[in-house]
DNA sequence: CTGAAAGCGCTAACAA
DNA sequence: TTGTTAGCGCTTTCAG
């Protein structure tokens, strides 16, 4: 019952009479070396069920084969896509991934990169809540690329909801809504800030007045009181920040007995897990969140050098569209 | 702009007058060495930002400092809760915790498993799809602790649903249901064999016929399905495996204009994120899951002979409730 | 194309 | 208690 000592290089080396650097390059040198030996030597790495230590790999050589992907909740549906891009992407790049969740803190956020930054070839900020300034500093210590955060510098990939909220503030035109308003979402949102300058920019060309009410918290629980302030600017119809808030809503409305989409329409952004089977379903934004994920891990590799990446573009910007469901009605 | 070659631990020794080992010892012995010069040594080290590399920990050691946590699906928000349990106890423990979606494939979970043990201290497994036979032999080349799966001789923490399912029928037969039907997950699955198991005894404890439909595949796009074959069973009550399932069982059914309760009571399991929203808002056993993913570390640690570590249980069960809302009423 | 040798940063015997 | 000395398993010069 002792744990056989694990297979080294040197065991594949001393078998196949070679030297240890041999085998090393047959075995992570693509191009390099003799075809013959190099076969030959896979074939004994293979039968002796080699596994490279990658500890000692990173030691050596500095590449750690590790991503992190931070989010700021990892039990937030909206980092659902994202995670599984990310994931398919870097297990398709032979990249390890770790999935760290920062909690909504700035500071665990900085803390944990730079604890981790020597384990690490890079990684993927979803949603940072760092300063510009602080991801400018912390970018001189590991390459990193951010998702839905415009930091100049830093490769980025956005999903466009300006573009989205367009076509939301559209459709509710053209059901007759004139007095529409704006759900925030937490001020320091990068998003948030994004979509709201959407928002007034739609708004404009069709003439509305440009209301919001906010800032509320990110949460399902923040629902009960914006939709309360909702209800009290007596607009005929409103596009809430993120889903999670719009269905907290959409729950706080149906205990006030208010008719969606009735009385009141509303419209969410993200498109998440439950927008399709809360009551009513909720007509929302939908982006290619797992493009996003892919995306970011190109950009990343980009970074890294690796020329298995496409061309190094510095910024991404993905288009969402309007998914019309049920909250949505005549005004 | 170019790079600064990181602190290393000879440059805190250099610093700090004394051996690299002294530092190490510093660093990472609580309890020995002279307190004074430990004090200083850790006092340089933070002056100097010195993070450990923690490739070379692991490599001369031989402990990584990271764990794994396989899941059949990132994406199913049956996790959620686990994953945040087992990051909260990791993070406490100062381990790293690796993220790994097995895609449902008992292959993939087998090869990860065996690419990553070197690189691992040990894994949770939760709701792993191996066999007993390859859980049995995988265990010997790393530490492993598995979650809603009782496989002899492996530590486990698993969810009592079978407590709960009592609940549910208790509750569907004081409603007056006499018919009650089992909607089945997967065959090979061990929540659902166990689950099954509850609900036979359950039913013959209250002298009631017990069936099932099915099985059904995890999702939710096997509602459809399974709402059909509950229909034509003429049951008036079903308990369903999973909430997944459930969710997608109640869109077919409103399809379909069914009424539920009316015509159908619903009960599901796991009390995931949607099950409250959803409509009508499902009955449902609801479970300690970020417990058990807390659990599930401790455990772990324990098989690792970490002294911070609580005393070695082999196995844990945590026992659910029944969430009563708005899917279940009179017969 | 291949081998020899040095060393990545750290920990763990062993000596002092 | 502290310093010295070997490696951990791999990659990477540099020779051959």
């Amino acid at each position: 019952m002792t744990a056989p000592r694990p297979v080294t290089i040197n065991d594949v080396a001393a078998r196949a009479g070679v030297a240890p650097s041999t085998v090393s390059r047959a075995l992570s040198e693509p191009g390099r070396g003799n075809p013959a030996t190099r076969e030959r030597i896979r074939a004994i790495a293979r039968e002796l069920n080699y596994v490279p230590n990658s500890q000692a790999q990173a030691l050596s050589s500095g590449r750690t084969g590790t991503i992190a992907l931070l989010v700021s909740d990892v039990t937030n549906p909206f980092y659902f896509g994202i995670i599984r891009g990310t994931q398919q992407m870097s297990k398709a790049a032979g990249l390890a991934e770790v999935l760290i969740d920062t909690e909504d803190s700035p500071d665990l956020e900085g803390d944990m990169l730079r604890k981790m930054r020597r384990s690490l070839d890079g990684a993927i900020l979803a949603s940072s809540r760092l300063s510009e300034r602080a991801l400018i500093r912390l970018a001189g210590e590991i390459p990193l690329v951010t998702i839905n955060r415009n930091v100049r510098g830093l490769p980025s990939v956005v999903i466009d909801s300006p573009d989205g909220i367009a076509q939301a503030v559209e459709h509710l035109v053209s059901l007759g809504h004139r007095d529409i308003v704006y759900v925030s979402g937490p001020e320091t949102s990068w998003s948030n800030q994004a979509r709201w300058h959407a928002m007034r920019k739609a708004a404009a060309k069709h003439g509305l007045e440009f209301r919001r009410v906010g800032p509320f918290a990110r949460g399902r629980s923040s629902g009960t009181a914006a939709a309360d302030a909702v209800l009290n600017s007596g607009a005929t119809a409103c596009v809430v920040f993120n889903d999670l808030l719009a269905i907290g809503l959409l729950t706080r409305l149906a205990e006030r007995g208010v008719a969606v989409p009735g009385r009141l329409s509303v419209v969410g952004c993200d498109d998440i897990f439950g927008a399709d089977f809360c009551h009513p379903p909720l007509t929302t934004l939908s982006g290619p969140a797992e493009q996003a994920g892919r995306a970011a891990v190109s950009l990343l590799l980009g970074r890294l050098g690796d020329p298995r990446a496409p061309a190094a573009r510095r910024a991404v910007l993905l288009p969402t569209h309007l998914t019309v469901r049920e909250s949505t009605g005549p005004a």
